[in-house]
DNA sequence: CGCCTAGTTGAGGTAAGTCAATTCACGTGG
DNA sequence: CCACGTGAATTGACTTACCTCAACTAGGCG
């Protein structure tokens, strides 16, 4: 459905942004392979990671619709996209409703996500937000059919993990080795196990409704 | 150009739910009059208060769209809604395909706020936290006439501002003396004064952009 | 009058931050 | 082939921002 909305495919290496907060090129991508992040950087240079991007992921929608990107978006791994610019949206708009009821619902998926994300920080102690995040993680991979209840791969590093859950590097790895010392999950060498996962949901207090497994809705 | 969408109106008293985390009705509201907050309850009783609602906002697009609502909805105040139900929606972006861009761009702004409140609580110590929030209702409500670089009208409780920043009741209290001392705002009797706007925003580093000010891309 | 909610302040505890040192894996160039 | 530099992870010692508990005030309303 989403692949008459795509011209051009493109390439990016890990490290050089595809989106820039200010930025207001009127472009999104479908990310094919290869994982992202987008973050917003404060004045005093402080980075709060927004989410992290898998293979499936709607990127950018956002900066394509506001006037000028108010995020940046980075490769944390070399990615493979493919590239969907405004006009041909709006063309696809025309012809079927429905894709933009697709849309939205994605947009809408996006949101709930960021939405548990800012729960995680505002009312999560550090390893409670640790555990739900590299649960939800998973979660959103198994739909890409790129995890299991076992674990998954995970090119991120600790940093990235903290800068996306509001703590210090330090405290970061701290959380992980107390998870890794419960037997709930172990972090290490690019992939996440996860040691009991019924323990682990429950020590989250992980429900994964919010990412809507089901699809948009055809009213 | 909303107003085609919406047939009825209705009223709402001050602490009953809109909208209730877990239900699949599927049907979103615009706000006329008062203010609303939406927020999510974790599985220990906690509350985070994603965002507060003021007129003119789109409220619970995120419930209609997918299946089961990821957050409540309840008025602050007593509220004045038009009712939008999806059959409607999706009529009309059969008829209109910039409807939908538009309905989009609502939707794309709506998650910026909640990114950049995602910043506040991830990246922000209490009082950056507090005085950017204050700032940011503060301009969403110029936007629709209701407050200027003097202050603004607000119904909130202190509680309501800690559940949203992520503090506690006694801290959000601390700190908005503090404020208030450094003569930056006072909150108090149900108004917000600046008391030095340009301090303020320097202080807060609120940079307003990704309120998008300009309305929806007519592409 | 008495209760309830909102706000205020103090004292003391704790989760998480900062600074700093160390290890290890890796790549690169002399 | 080894010396070196660099980024990631690890751990310890100390500091601090924020929390919890608790007591008290002030206004609104039956």
């Amino acid at each position: 459905m989403l692949g008459a909305l795509s011209k051009r495919r493109r390439s990016f290496v890990s490290g050089r942004d595809l989106v820039h907060q200010g930025q207001s090129e009127q472009v999104a991508y479908i990310l094919m392979s290869g994982w992202a992040c987008s973050y917003k950087i404060t004045q005093d240079g402080e980075r709060q990671i927004v989410d992290f991007h898998v293979p499936g992921d709607f990127l950018g929608l956002r900066s394509m619709l506001l006037h000028t990107s108010d995020h940046s978006i980075e490769p944390v791994t070399d990615i493979e996209v493919r590239e969907v610019l405004l006009p041909d949206l709006m063309d696809a708009f025309g012809d079927a409703p429905r894709l933009a009821l697709a849309i939205l619902w994605a947009a809408s998926r996006d949101e709930a996500v960021v939405v548990e994300h800012l729960v995680d920080v505002g009312r999560r102690d550090a390893a409670e937000r640790m555990a739900h995040f590299l649960l939800e993680l998973g979660a959103r991979l198994r739909l890409v059919g790129m995890g299991s209840e076992a674990g998954y791969a995970c090119p991120l590093t600790q940093y990235l993990l903290a800068d996306a859950l509001g703590l210090s590097a330090v405290h970061a790895n701290r959380v992980l080795r107390k998870l890794r010392e419960a037997d709930l999950v172990t972090f290490r060498d690019g992939f996440v196990r996860f040691g009991n996962y019924e323990r682990m949901t429950e020590f989250a207090q992980f429900d994964p409704t919010y990412l809507d497994q089901e699809g948009p809705l055809l009213a």
